[in-house]
DNA sequence: GTAGGGTTAG
């Protein structure tokens, strides 16, 4: 009796915890008791497990494969489960998935319709893909099901076509409306503006004939994309309205511009006007201390952050951890780096490059074991810390079994850094002609980088020969590469030729080359001071 | 009984 699976209305412990679930374990939980009570079959319980999965913070890419299991282990979708797995992958990596389960919609034995919720999202999906047949065959079906009255539809159709590139048919639709709406406006106006399009979108915004906080954030970030960040400071000042977004749009925007002081600046202005920072503003103001490196400000935020309870995971995990490291501590960044329990790849990115640029190269390669062991997939940028790492350490039988790992096992397509990497190590080692081989799989002018490691390689190794002619090699490349230059310049040195050197020198004062000089920062008694190579510190 | 449009992040 009690196998039979029956589709009754779940208790409400179930639905609770349910509700209460922040973990996918926890989902997978209440699943398999479902399953076995057969509640699973409720069309109510299951929407519920569902539409958690596919909400934050639990849906990831990761748990959109077990949204789709829920979603195909039903026996017969209703519409609400349709229109949640639609929505989720309206928005993911795979949107073409979005259209197949609307067509299987459309085909569904039990006679289930599209309505205009599906609409939203499938068009969103369309929006997403970039593409404008499926959407114009969408948009159809729409009228002919009369859901163009609906103004979530109707705008999510101009989003789709801005992101199209239609901005003519979106602009139509404007124009079409019978009563300005000011969405519809900043769904144009984000895309001009996402496209770098700043032109069409100041030109458009002076148009509108309603505004709102968003379209002055939109705005302000339009100016910050295409680098005029003092601009967008203009018009952010003038902001009678300021939301966190703007302030946030304005933080980054110094953030990507290396403005870290005005970052920093602006921040205390905000706490000043009372407007709380999230998870975005304290992201951006760590990276900010992290490049005037400065800890004493770093630390204030970490204390910010633990007085005001706000959890730390993935992003701002990653930022602590990069301040600490880039500020000179390496224990505060261990410290949270292992109190962290939600890391992402990145997090263990910044902890793994902390850990090799100050010299801990077995912690560096330990914790990318750790990595491994606890299942995560390196991305390319855990192999630049670690190739790194063991070219630092001249580990090279472990910076080939790495380089190897990479491309064999996570099939991670080495880029340029990564051969730079290589290079440096086999150059090390005098195996020049190695290392030459595994350039030549590149085409030059791709890698004057890795030429010119290769080149101060054999330098170091006294082959002349193979040096001259790399440097040569580069100067054909690019006249006005400077690193070649002095490269070559230091080689005919080292022959002795005197006049050569002359020469070459005399050719980059006409040419107006100069070397930049590398600079560094360092903080003494709260204050940061900054020094190019080759000058002294005066405290 | 549940939901939807435009927005900032390492």
């Amino acid at each position: 009796m009690s196998m039979v699976a029956t589709a009754t209305s779940p208790p409400p412990s179930i639905l609770s915890f349910i509700e209460i679930a922040n973990s996918i374990s926890q989902l997978h939980q209440a699943h398999a008791f479902m399953l076995k009570s057969g509640h699973f079959r409720n069309p109510f319980a299951s929407s519920r497990l569902l539409t958690k999965a596919t909400s934050p913070p639990i849906s990831s890419p990761d748990t959109l494969s077990y949204a789709l299991s829920i979603f195909t282990h039903t026996e017969e979708p209703n519409s609400y489960i349709y229109n949640t797995i639609i929505r989720a992958y309206s928005t993911s990596p795979f949107p073409q998935l979005a259209l197949i389960i609307f067509l299987k919609l459309l085909n569904s034995v039990n006679k289930v319709f599209p309505d205009k919720y599906t609409f939203t999202f499938i068009v969103k999906a369309c929006a997403t893909m970039g593409n404008v047949k499926q959407g114009e065959q969408v948009h159809g079906l729409v009228t002919k099901i009369g859901l163009d009255e609906d103004v979530y539809v109707y705008n999510t159709l101009i989003h789709m076509y801005a992101k199209c590139g239609r901005f003519d048919v979106s602009r139509g639709m404007i124009d079409g409306l019978v009563e300005d709406d000011v969405i519809a406006w900043n769904a144009l106006l984000s895309v001009y503006v996402e496209r770098g399009l700043f032109e069409f979108a100041r030109e458009l915004f002076d148009e509108m004939p309603v505004r709102n906080v968003e379209s002055l954030n939109f705005m302000v970030s339009g100016y910050v994309n295409v680098g005029l960040v003092d601009e967008a400071r203009k018009v952010f000042d003038e902001m009678l309205v300021k939301d966190v977004v703007s302030w946030n749009v304005m933080i980054t925007g110094y953030t990507k511009a290396d403005k870290f002081d005005e970052v920093l600046g602006l921040f205390e202005d905000m706490l000043r006007a009372k407007v709380k920072p999230d998870n975005c503003t304290l992201v951006n103001v760590l990276s900010a201390c992290a490049g005037v490196g400065s800890l004493s400000q770093g630390k204030w935020v970490h204390a910010f952050i633990e007085r005001n309870g706000i959890e730390v995971h993935d992003f701002l995990a990653t930022a602590l951890v990069d301040m600490y490291c880039k500020c000179g501590c390496i224990e505060k960044a261990l410290e949270v780096f292992n109190g962290t329990l939600r890391k992402d790849i990145s997090t263990w990115n910044a902890m793994i490059a902390g850990l090799s640029n100050h010299g801990y190269l077995d912690d560096a390669l330990n914790t990318f074991n750790e990595l491994i062991a606890d299942g995560i997939k390196p991305n390319e940028v855990t192999f630049v810390s670690v190739l790194s790492t063991c070219s630092q350490g001249g580990l090279l039988s472990e910076g080939r079994r790495m380089f190897d790992l990479m491309i064999n096992e996570y099939r991670i397509q080495p880029t340029l850094v990564h051969y730079g990497c290589m290079v440096d190590l086999l150059g090390r080692f005098g195996l020049l002609e190695e290392a030459e081989e595994l350039l030549s799989k590149l085409p030059v002018k791709e890698a004057p980088a890795l030429w010119e490691s290769l080149l101060s390689a054999s330098r170091s190794h006294n082959d002349v020969e193979l040096a001259e002619r790399i440097a040569s090699k580069l100067l054909e490349l690019d006249p006005h590469d400077s690193a070649g230059y002095v490269q070559l310049s230091n080689v005919l040195a080292s022959m002795g030729r005197w006049g050569d050197v002359r020469e070459v020198r005399r050719k980059m004062r006409s040419e107006g080359i100069t070397k930049e000089p590398g600079c560094s920062m360092i903080e003494v008694d709260g204050v940061v001071h900054e020094f190019l190579a080759g000058e002294g510190i005066i405290l």
